[in-house]
DNA sequence: TTTTAATATTCAAATATTTTGATATGCCTT
DNA sequence: AAGGCATATCAAAATATTTGAATATTAAAA
């Protein structure tokens, strides 16, 4: 049995690990939003929104209440929001990061400028 | 430029989506470790474990260090360990809330057994 | 300087995911 | 019941990831 666990935290990110997705998780945020309303905002495909939303409800990260024809949708476990914070803050941490190498590349252009192409 | 932002993100949680590297930065979690130990430790082989480990660093989400010949790796930014912890409680709320499903179909099933097929 | 140990990279086959378009289902209105 | 929405599913092509074996690199040791 080992690595069960990882395996499953590994299919929770790989849930995540969407653009459209996490775009998704992000707009949700605001609360219950409808399968229109997300292809409107995403401007995508009824199918593609769809589907996309089938992997998270697939995960167990959204769940859905039917009202008539219309389909609402919520993230179930709001820690999930605090994940995608943390997330930002990594990647804020990240960016800056990237700057400071972008900056330091940049004075070694003013030396040698091949180092860039 | 939309959804560039999203893309980013996606990237990040695609690189925690596997379970050899959550494996592998739950190890690293006690500090830093060489190629050779997470190789013990996972049981991998040489090769395997290069890889995984060039799919984080080439997030930034490790950092190697050189000493001789052997190369050790740390998580760069602890908020990662963060990030693993709250995937850890989501996780086990979802487990819960797994436990009540499988014990009400379980009740459902003395009903009509005919619901588990 | 040849060998050895530790790590990294490359390539190709196997597998999985994404995308697109078409079709299906369910519910409401007329 | 027929038509029209809203949503879901299916299937095939395009793309990406994983895996494993072979090869390359680098630093230390002999």
């Amino acid at each position: 049995m080992p690595g069960s666990l990882q395996s499953f935290k590994a299919e929770f990110f790989k849930a995540l690990s969407h653009p459209v997705r996490i775009k998704m998780l992000e707009l949700l945020a605001d609360g219950e939003k409808s399968v229109t309303e997300l292809q409107t905002i995403l401007g995508l495909d009824q199918s593609g929104v769809s589907q996309q939303l089938s992997v998270l409800r697939a995960k167990g990260i959204i769940v859905s209440r039917k009202n008539g024809t219309t389909v609402y949708y919520t993230v179930r476990d709001p820690l999930v929001f605090q994940l995608l914070e943390i997330a930002r803050n990594i990647f804020n941490n990240h960016l800056i990061d990237t700057k400071d190498m972008l900056s330091q590349l940049e004075t070694e252009k003013e030396t040698d400028p091949a180092l860039i192409s």
